[in-house]
RNA sequence: UGGGGUAUAGCCAAGUUGGUAAGGCAGCGGGUUUUGAUCCCGCGAUUCGUUGGUUCGAGUCCAGCUACCCCAGCCA
């Protein structure tokens, strides 16, 4: 798809513009630093396609970097998944990836500069003690009695807690600032905390891990960061993101900008929450397809290119935001509206049997892939006395604003014949079962010649060929726009997010390619499940066709 | 008077020396159409959270007010 010529400005490029200008900078870097702790999402994505955007847009470069400082809550796998997603949007990182934990041995140096210096200390106190001391938003902090141990014992005491001398909690070492800031996080933060656990990275070679917002500005120095964007959170911890940078020998000094993260309706973007529905089992997995995920919405269908589509739609800004399911749907329906080639399938099929039709007969008949682009080429379909068609496409009596077909009326089989009902027959729950149709046989790409005029057209599948298929329907995960902001939000799950019907396509889609999207005309787009152990085809909605005529009928 | 942020159409979002409100999504009309899709054409803010002030002129400058978001993890 071609995705919008010239990126629309906002506030980081216009600073980036600036830092230009001026000769503070004379090329860019930046990165994107996430922590191996869970699948990224469509939120991140927002914040990938800013860093690794800006740095294709200024010929700068951007780095991947895992924020690994806390081992307890990472693991291998997530880093791997991370570094999967990242590349299938299209992002290629500037060297190898980065780890935080590759300068742990410098910010283990750098923590005993600001402890010679006379900027940090080991401080003995519990974390209760701590908590009460640091005072309230309203209230300033008190300072800790281990505040003012000599410079030569923090020393000592610092070291001794590498050396594993001390247990968890026991002791941790904070950077001596104000305990009467104003900024919560400048009350003497702590900078180092004592674990013992194993690391994906560095296995069992520390058991003090530097704590971020000591760890992220010093990576970013000695990575020659020159833009470091983070999301609004973030705003206060600039304070002692500056602060570090200021206190420390630092390589470089990089900058931290906050941007406003994603807020997508009738989803939600938390770590902790997708963990929860992952182990919760609300969702199959993180590639759930009704996962925000990028695993997850790759499995549903949504391409690379969609994705960086919306990402660049949406902006950077720093207001709060609810973005709408809308704009995301749209973003993917662009793409695969010129992109996917069409093709027929019957999700809730009910039989039609041409009965003017000869018993053993059938042919084929050719049709295009799309349209409006002849380069797609056509395929080939059978047709033969029996067919498939949707059962919301035909009524015993309708008005003239149904446009599919109804007893006695006829309709176009697309890309095939004229029919016209004659008779039905249903069930004993009043379901039509099979419908009786006379065809046209001078009809196939061509009006009628009397000049008739059949103005609905719908869509089917040979019975004699089409193969059964599931068809996996999927609808918002939650009920509520945003379940972020409800009391509880697993109770706002929409239990029908997942509808599975027993469909029939076409032939040519027997062999469908996992992950390929296809328009089945009139219903919506869809690709074939990745599921391997399945014995029949599955596919997999991504998202319908815009449907105007749902929306009138349906009010 | 803790501090840090943000307020432009239903949603997202341009608007940067003050000069008379881009664009996208959604919606609504109309046209084309063997997908009620696509495509094409047309329609939306006398108004920029609010109240005042400065000015010939303010979304843009100043003051007050209001609303919402973030901060009291040895999480990131």
């Amino acid at each position: 798809m071609a995705e919008t010529e010239h990126r629309p400005t906002n506030f980081v490029r216009q600073i980036i513009d600036k830092d230009l200008q001026s000769g503070l900078h004379n090329s860019i870097k930046t990165r994107f630093p996430p922590e191996p702790n869970g699948f990224l999402h469509i939120g991140h994505a927002k914040s990938i396609c800013l860093n690794f955007g800006l740095a294709n847009d200024y010929q700068g470069t951007c780095n991947l970097r895992f924020d690994d400082t806390n081992p307890e809550k990472e693991n291998i796998d997530y880093v791997n998944a991370i570094k999967a997603d990242v590349n299938w949007l299209g992002f290629t990182w500037d060297g190898d990836e980065r780890y935080s934990s590759d300068y742990f041995e410098q910010l283990y140096g750098y923590a005993l500069e600001l402890i010679d210096k006379g900027l940090a200390y080991v401080d003995f106190s519990t974390q209760e003690q701590m908590r009460e001391m640091r005072g309230t938003l309203k209230e300033p902090g008190t300072n800790s009695p281990y505040r003012d141990t000599p410079i030569a014992e923090n020393h000592k005491l610092f070291e001794a807690m590498r050396a594993g001398e001390y247990k968890e909690g026991e002791c941790c070492l904070r950077a001596k600032i104000d305990m009467t800031s104003p900024f919560m996080c400048m009350r003497d933060p702590v900078l180092y905390r004592i674990k013992f656990a194993h690391h994906h990275q560095t296995g069992d070679q520390w058991c003090i891990y530097p704590m971020y917002d000591f760890t992220h500005c010093i990576s970013d120095a000695l990575e020659h960061i020159t833009h470091s964007l983070c999301t609004l959170e973030f705003q206060d911890n600039r304070r002692l993101y500056d602060w570090v940078i200021e206190n420390i020998s630092a390589p470089a000094v990089p900058r931290q900008y906050e941007f406003s993260r994603l807020n997508l309706e009738y989803t939600v973007l938390s770590k902790r929450k997708l963990i929860q529905l992952v182990d919760e089992h609300h969702v199959a997995g993180w590639d759930d397809p009704r996962m925000p995920t990028i695993a997850g919405l790759k499995r549903r269908g949504y391409t690379p290119a969609s994705i960086r589509e919306f990402c660049l739609r949406i902006g950077v800004t720093k207001m709060d935001n609810l973005v709408e399911m809308g704009m995301l749907e749209a973003c993917i329906r662009d793409d695969l509206n010129v992109n996917a080639p069409r093709a027929m399938a019957v999700l809730d099929p009910i039989k039609v049997v041409i009965e003017n039709y000869p018993v053993d007969q059938s042919e084929t008949l050719v049709a295009p892939n799309h349209p409006n682009d002849e380069s797609k080429g056509n395929r080939e379909i059978s047709f033969s006395r029996e067919v498939w068609i949707e059962a919301d496409d035909f009524r015993e009596q309708a008005n003239k604003k149904f446009k599919r077909l109804v007893l006695g009326k006829e309709v176009r089989l697309r890309n095939s014949y004229v029919i016209k009902a004659e008779r039905f027959e249903q069930d004993q729950d009043g379901k039509v079962t099979t419908v009786y149709c006379s065809y046209d046989a001078e009809t196939l790409g061509k009006d009628p010649a009397d000049g008739r005029k059949v103005k609905g057209v719908i869509h089917w599948v040979d019975a004699a060929s089409g193969v059964p298929a599931q068809i996996n329907l999927y609808d918002r995960l939650f009920n509520v726009p945003n379940p972020a902001g409800a009391e509880d939000f697993v109770s706002t799950i929409n239990p029908n997010s997942l509808q599975v019907v027993n469909g029939i396509v076409e032939a040519s889609l027997t062999n469908a390619e996992t992950g390929v999207a296809y328009q089945f005309e009139r219903t919506g787009y869809f690709c074939a499940d990745p599921d391997s152990s399945a014995e029949q085809l599955i596919f997999n909605r991504t998202v319908g066709l815009r449907d105007t005529w749902g929306r009138t009928e349906g009010a």
